[in-house]
DNA sequence: AATAAAAATGAATCGTCATTCATTAATTCA
DNA sequence: TGAATTAATGAATGACGATTCATTTTTATT
């Protein structure tokens, strides 16, 4: 019986590796010298090298979209699952800073596999996020001339680029509770209803 | 005499290609055959695959970010010379979307050429937002509780993945004007001066 | 026009892995 | 314990593609 935990320790140790050399520059041989076993033993555990980078996504985005739909499902208010929302995303890329730097490089790339990837299970994980400001716009909390998809993708976009630093590290780096607490201030100030800006057009 | 037009041919080409396949998929023969030129001819103007990449930054990147500084440097107004960051991006990404992915993916490699510009030159763009930020809050019109490198990472990521959805295309796709206006009221909404947030932690 | 210099060509080279599979080791079970 | 089954090994294979360079073509010079 093929242990279970062998297929984790080669996710794992391939995790470690795509994310120091990026997943085209990772060998086989560097996954199986990192998880101390032979090349080939990972051949009974994965297809081949992209079914690894899936199998990677599928464990740990799976593991966060669950989770955050769960807590989510709990909370009637908005503002209140929105903060779930970033709040597990920040919590689970410092958890795992290798993961997070394999997600936020690789699921970029165009190859087929990860594009289908990124337009069923990722497009589901970030469509949590509109479903919430839409619902926030529902409620009267979040402004509602914003398109839902611009602010998702906002959001997104800021929450990605705060937690790569983490990964980079060549800047000042903030605590988790900072960078979540002074996110979350941009960002609901941004969205709740207000007076809204006016602004000249320069040039 | 080597035609100075070729250099840019290539450089547009390669563009095409990394932007359609990745640099890693992509072959130096499709580079080649999207020129209309062999093989061998392409190392006649670069040293390498990499320099090819890296000479596309140089160019591209080289452009907005020169542009973008001159324009700012006939303004005083924190609050225009941010809109000036965000338009100059966001229209250079539009207008070049073949190079807006490619920038979008592979400046995120983790090869030590890549690093080495993005901490060079790349940051140094980056930094002409953070530079606007602090200016705006010594002119008291942003606001001051929150840190520029948050502030700076939060806008570019916001623009970063707005800008993204022109390629991907899998989403409700808005004009330039009304993603720069959008954008800019949910930013500017919670950048400036105001009352802060409160909100109660979830869980 | 003939020669020389510069550019361009693309077939051949050479290194690099992903993947396979014959062999060995470990585990199960009778 | 000793087959029989399952798992693991790692050397060998084969494909691929970046880069080179001997040859050809184009351009410049006299």
């Amino acid at each position: 019986m093929k242990a279970a935990n062998k297929h984790a320790l080669i996710l794992s140790a391939a995790t470690k590796v795509f994310a120091k050399k990026g997943f085209f520059n990772a060998r086989i041989s560097d996954i199986a010298k990192e998880a101390k076993i032979a090349d080939g033993t990972i051949y009974l555990y994965f297809n081949n090298k992209h079914d690894i980078l899936i199998s990677i996504f599928d464990k740990e985005l799976g593991a966060i979209h669950s989770q955050t739909k769960d807590m989510i499902a709990k909370e009637n208010d908005a503002e209140i699952m929105l903060r779930i929302f970033i709040i597990n995303y920040l919590r689970a890329m410092k958890k795992n800073k290798s993961f997070a730097g394999v997600m936020q490089l690789e699921l970029r790339q165009t190859d087929k596999q990860i594009r289908e990837y990124r337009d069923t299970q990722f497009a589901a994980y970030l469509n949590m996020l509109a479903s919430i400001i839409v619902l926030g716009q529902k409620q009267n909390i979040f402004r509602s001339d914003l398109n839902p998809d611009i602010i998702k993708r906002t959001i997104y976009g800021a929450l990605e680029e705060t937690s790569r630093v983490w990964n980079i590290s060549l800047e000042s780096n903030y605590s988790l509770e900072d960078t979540i607490q002074q996110l979350f201030q941009l960002i609901l100030a941004g969205l709740r209803v207000q007076h809204p800006v006016i602004s000249e057009e320069p040039a």
